[in-house]
RNA sequence: GGCGGCAUAGCCAAGUGGCUAAGGCAGCGGUCUGCAAAACCGUUAUUCACCGCUUCGAAUCCGGUUGCCGCCUCCA
């Protein structure tokens, strides 16, 4: 086929017939004869409503923010279910071989995380800080890729007055009472995003109202005015309207543009703030930019506990840290998270934990049997069995990240790929094939380990040992060595070719 | 009350007009084995909440009913 192409480039016109040894099928599926001009991918884009084929504005770089956490406690798993899903995007898009530049907003200037700093006798920058720390690590534990920048509110602090003043200027904003407010009634498309019709939201339920005086109680704070207790602790800003606070909208906004300029490819957040959350970005970046800030609005839907939503309010919350006390890893967390769509609710149990811990640990036992193997002659399905699960595992995600087909592709690809390997068919050659494919699905979902399993001296040495007493039929002793290495969390497999062991 | 979503096996979950309704977990049977475990092979929904409509054909479209969930409010 490369020749083919090859000679092709040398002609100004003609015709060349090339007669493939197979059905061409893998030949016609690679980038040689890939439209470069339409893309594959398609994501469900909230503002359309619609799937729609991903049309990056620069091919070379992506860009792409998500709604950050606010730290003032750790993030529960309802809130790294966006993380862990805004992960999977960026990966499989860099699987896709596109460059992302990824930003999560932490948004850590808020009434909570003041709240929160007083009661936990701290100063409000020192336990921010600890919170963000927390936090980082947690999504190290979930695999969430580290190269994400994640500016923080309270040190863009500048760049949202920036945003404000040419809200002002441009008559978006008001100030009142030493707040400020963005007008929405100066955008003749508010509640689009979030299909909210504000003539019937019942308005004066708003708890602001109370406290801040605006022109009408659809309006949103950008600058709230600070409180006595907050100006004694130094937690304001002077600006020209007074002394302020930037509220999370601004924040989010602002960030996202700073790092990402004035308009980006992708905006992920939650379904449950698409009111007034993402509709307040949308709002904030029209109208300073006249354009909306991003193209493709992606939404995670939420983590229910015993069908009710997981939130702190509902005292139902599970933290990654709990779950991990509880002897679950993160990749099994991180499992656990991605592995039903994202834009369906996810009921967790311990049994769906449970599942997820059994289904980890199936492929991280059948990649060490992978790299435990025995070499054989060779078999020649393996180019196939290779080609199918790369080509499946993206099909399937192009269609708006269809994770269940994806991982039934994989589940696929492992139960083809075990006669073989049990009855010691591949060669070297084969296996390496097969893992680097593996590697490749995993560049994705992250949740394998590739790490060999070793034993150390002493259990290699009871193998060795229990080995001999079978060959001279001492099976109580065998038995006895069988479980000390149980009791070492060595799990013993009699095979007809000799012993294996595992790690339990 | 307004807007939106969901209902598929024991559990989780794809499929959204036509090939046997994917896959995972759990279970069960078999092969192997000194026993066991693992592995491998096989197996588990005449049916997709309910009623009706359209169609040659519906889990899938349309209408209705029931149940559940989210947002409109704290939480995020």
């Amino acid at each position: 086929m490369h020749v083919a192409v090859e000679k092709a480039k040398e002609l100004s016109e003609g015709l060349i017939v090339v007669i493939l040894p197979d059905s061409a099928e893998r030949y016609l599926s690679t980038e040689l004869f890939a439209d470069k001009e339409k893309s594959t991918l398609r994501f469900y884009n909230v503002r359309t409503r619609q799937k729609e084929f991903f049309q990056p504005i620069r091919a070379e770089e992506i860009r792409m923010t998500s709604s950050g956490p606010s730290i003032h406690l750790v993030p529960h798993l309802g809130s790294y279910r966006r993380f862990v899903v805004s992960d999977l995007i960026v990966r499989y898009l860099g699987f896709k071989g596109y460059k992302v530049k990824h930003t999560t907003n932490i948004v850590d200037l808020t009434d909570k995380t003041i709240a929160e700093a007083e009661r936990a006798g701290l100063e409000h920058g020192e336990f921010t800080k600890r919170a963000f720390s927390e936090f980082l690590r947690e999504a190290g534990t979930l695999r969430i890729r580290n190269d994400v920048s994640y500016p923080r509110a309270q040190e863009n602090v500048e760049a949202m007055l920036g945003l404000v003043e040419k809200l002002v200027e441009k008559g978006y904003a008001y100030e009142k009472l030493r707040s400020v407010y963005f007008d929405i009634s100066k955008l003749d498309d508010y509640g689009k995003l979030s299909n909210v019709d504000l003539d019937k939201v019942k308005s004066g339920k708003t708890p602001e109202l109370d406290e801040y005086e605006k022109d009408s109680p659809v309006d949103f704070t950008l600058l709230k005015r600070s409180t006595l207790a907050e100006l004694k602790k130094g937690i304001y800003v002077k600006t020209r309207w007074g002394n302020v606070r930037p509220s999370w909208h601004l924040a989010c906004a602002a960030l996202s543009m700073k790092i990402l300029g004035d308009t980006f490819d992708i905006h992920a957040s939650g379904s449950d703030i698409v009111f007034p959350h993402c509709e307040n970005v949308l709002a904030i970046g029209k109208a300073a930019t006249g354009k909306p800030p991003a193209n493709y609005w992606i939404n995670t839907d939420l983590v229910m506990v015993e069908g009710k939503k997981m939130s702190r309010s509902l005292g139902n919350i599970l933290t990654v840290a709990s779950l991990v006390e509880q002897g679950y890893r993160g990749s099994e967390i991180r499992y656990f998270l991605l592995s039903s769509h994202y834009r369906k609710p996810l009921n967790f149990s311990p049994g769906a934990m449970e599942t997820a811990k059994n289904t980890v640990e199936k492929l991280n036992e059948f990649i060490q049997r992978l790299i435990h193997f025995a070499p054989g002659a060779g078999c020649p399905d393996a180019d196939q069995f290779v080609y199918d699960l790369r080509h499946g595992f993206a099909e399937a995600m192009d269609d708006d990240l269809n994770i269940s087909a994806a991982l039934a592709v994989l589940f696929g690809f492992v139960k083809r790929v075990s006669a073989p390997l049990a009855r010691n068919a591949f060669s070297e050659k084969d296996r390496d094939k097969i893992l680097d494919a593996l590697k490749s699905v995993d560049s994705v979902l992250a949740v394998m380990d590739f790490e060999e399993e070793r034993l150390g001296g002493e259990a290699q040495r009871l193998i060795e040992e229990r080995s001999q007493m079978r060959r001279t039929r001492r099976w109580k002793e065998a038995d006895e060595v069988r479980d000390r290495l149980l009791e070492m969390g060595i799990v013993i497999q009699d095979g007809p070719t000799g012993t294996t062991w595992k790690k339990k």
